[in-house]
DNA sequence: CGGGACCTTGATTATCTTCAATGCTAGTGG
DNA sequence: CCACTAGCATTGAAGATAATCAAGGTCCCG
C-alpha cells in the first residue's frame, strides 16, 4: 500500500489553534475550516526569508519563529517584530530601508488569503473564528504600539522584562509554554536587535536579571520565578 | 429665508484634500464624495483629547496635530504617533498603560465611519479616492514601523533629523509646508516624547543641528537649508 | 583538531539623563 | 503701567546608562 505524502497531515496546526482559541472560544467546524482554508504549505530553515520581496504578504506562520528585520544602510538592523504561530507575516517591505521576513528557527508558514477571503463573508458559522481573527490582528497592533513604548521610555533592564513578558504570554496562548518558563530560541544578538541595544549590554543585563532572580535559564528554557516581580520591573506590564 | 447653518463650508476640507491627492490622482467628484461623507464635525482645544475611551475611533483630522499618547505609571510619556490633516485616529486604548488621543494645537475632526462605509463598495467611481485612502493607510502603517527604527537604533541627532523629515514631506502632501519649511507646532517637551530623549537632550542636539547648518529657526518655522544633507544626517531616509 | 557561532569579561569612551538654576516671553490682574 | 505668573527654552555640572573595542572562553560540529 502507497502511503500518499498528506502534508496537512504533518502540519502544526495545534499552536494556531490555540492561539486562535485563546481569543475566541471555537467549536471543531470552526478549527476544521482555519485547517482546510490554509494552502501552499511551506517549510523554511533558518536563516531563509519568507514571502520574499515580491509576495504580497498574507502568509501565517504555523511553526517557528520569524524576524521582520529592517537593515540601515550602514548595518545597523532593527528587528521590527517576530512573528510565531498564529502570526500573519504582513507585506515585508518599507520605503526608505530594507525590509524582510527571515525565519529565526525552522519554520513552517501557509498562504492565509483563502481564510481571510472565508472570513469576510459574514455569517454566523464562522463567527466566533472571524472574532478571534480580529483577537489576534487587534493584539499584534497593540504588540507594536507596545513596543515603540519599550523602545521610547524603557530602561535596558525593563525591554528584557517586557519582552520576555509578552513572549512568555504569546507562547502561552499558543500552547507552547507553561506558566512559569518558555522555550526561548533567540540569540542574545536577535534579542540586542530587537531592543535597540548592543550585544554586549543585552548579556550583561540578563545577567543582573539573574542575580536578581527575576529569570532564570534551565534547559534552553527561560524560567520565571516570579512573574509578578517580573512585571514590576517591566514598568508595569 | 432662513439660512441654515451650514458648518461644513466653514471646516477645512483642503489639507485633507490635499494629501488624499498626493497618493492618488482624484476628480472633482471624488473629492466631493469625500466631503460630504464626514459628519460630526468638532473642535478640539490644545490639551483637549479626542475620542474619549470609550469611542471606537475612525475619526479623521481636518486641521491641527493631534498626538497619541501613552503613559507609564511612573508618568513617563512616549508619543506614539502624530496625527495631522489626513490622518485617521484609530481606536486609542492598548491594554497595559493609559493611551489616548491629545490636540496638540487647535484642532478640527469629523466622523470618517460613513466615508469608510462608502469606501468599502468597490466601485468605479471612487476607484481613486480608495486607492488614495489605501495609500493613506499604507503611509501612516509605515509611519510606524519608520518609527520603531527611529527608537531602536537611531541616534539623538539622527532621530530629530529623521522626524523632521518625516513631518515636512507629510506637510508637504498637505499643503501645509514649501519645499525647504515647515511649520512646527511642536513644543521640545513634545519632541522629547515623539523620540524617546529627554528635554534637555533634545535642546542641546537642535543646538548643534543649527550649529552644523542642518536646520534654522525662523518666525516659528523650521527651515531646511538643505534637505539633502538633512536626509544624510537621518541615517539615510 | 580546527572552525564557527555564541557567550562572557574588562577597560574605555560616548551618549544621554538628571538636577538645579536662569532667562525669556506672553498673558494677567492690580 | 508694572509686578506677577506660567510655560517654554537654555545652561552648567555631575552622574548614570549604554556603546565600543578587544580579548578570551565555551560548545558543538564536521
Amino acid at each position: 500500500m502507497v502511503v500518499q505524502p498528506r502534508p496537512e497531515k504533518r502540519i502544526p496546526t495545534h499552536a494556531v489553534g490555540s492561539v486562535l482559541s485563546s481569543y475566541a472560544s471555537l467549536s471543531a467546524a470552526e478549527l476544521d475550516v482555519f485547517r482546510t482554508k490554509l494552502t501552499d504549505f511551506q517549510l523554511h530553515p533558518v536563516g531563509a526569508p519568507i514571502g520574499g520581496e515580491t509576495s504580497g504578504g498574507s502568509r501565517i506562520v504555523l511553526s517557528g519563529w520569524v524576524a521582520w528585520t529592517a537593515q540601515l544602510p550602514d548595518g545597523r538592523r532593527q528587528i521590527l517584530s517576530l512573528g510565531l504561530p498564529g502570526d500573519l507575516l504582513e507585506s515585508a517591505a518599507i520605503s526608505g530601508f530594507g525590509a524582510s521576513h527571515v525565519a529565526l528557527s525552522p519554520t513552517q508558514t501557509a498562504d492565509a488569503a483563502g481564510l481571510i477571503a472565508a472570513l469576510e463573508v459574514p455569517g454566523p458559522e464562522l463567527g466566533a473564528l472571524a472574532a478571534a481573527w480580529r483577537g489576534c490582528a487587534l493584539a499584534a497592533r497593540e504588540r507594536t504600539l507596545h513596543h515603540i513604548v519599550r523602545l521610547g521610555r524603557l530602561s535596558a533592564p525593563e525591554r528584557i522584562a517586557s519582552l520576555f513578558i509578552e513572549l512568555h504570554d504569546r507562547q502561552r496562548r499558543a500552547g507552547l509554554a507553561d506558566d512559569a518558563s518558555m522555550p526561548l530560541p533567540l540569540t542574545q544578538e536577535m534579542i540586542s536587535d530587537i531592543l535597540g541595544l548592543s550585544v554586549v549590554h543585552v548579556n550583561r543585563v540578563l545577567q543582573q536579571l539573574k542575580r536578581e532572580a527575576l529569570i532564570a535559564y534551565r534547559a534552553g528554557r527561560v524560567v520565571f520565578p516570579d512573574l509578578n516581580r517580573l512585571a514590576r520591573a517591566a514598568g508595569r506590564g
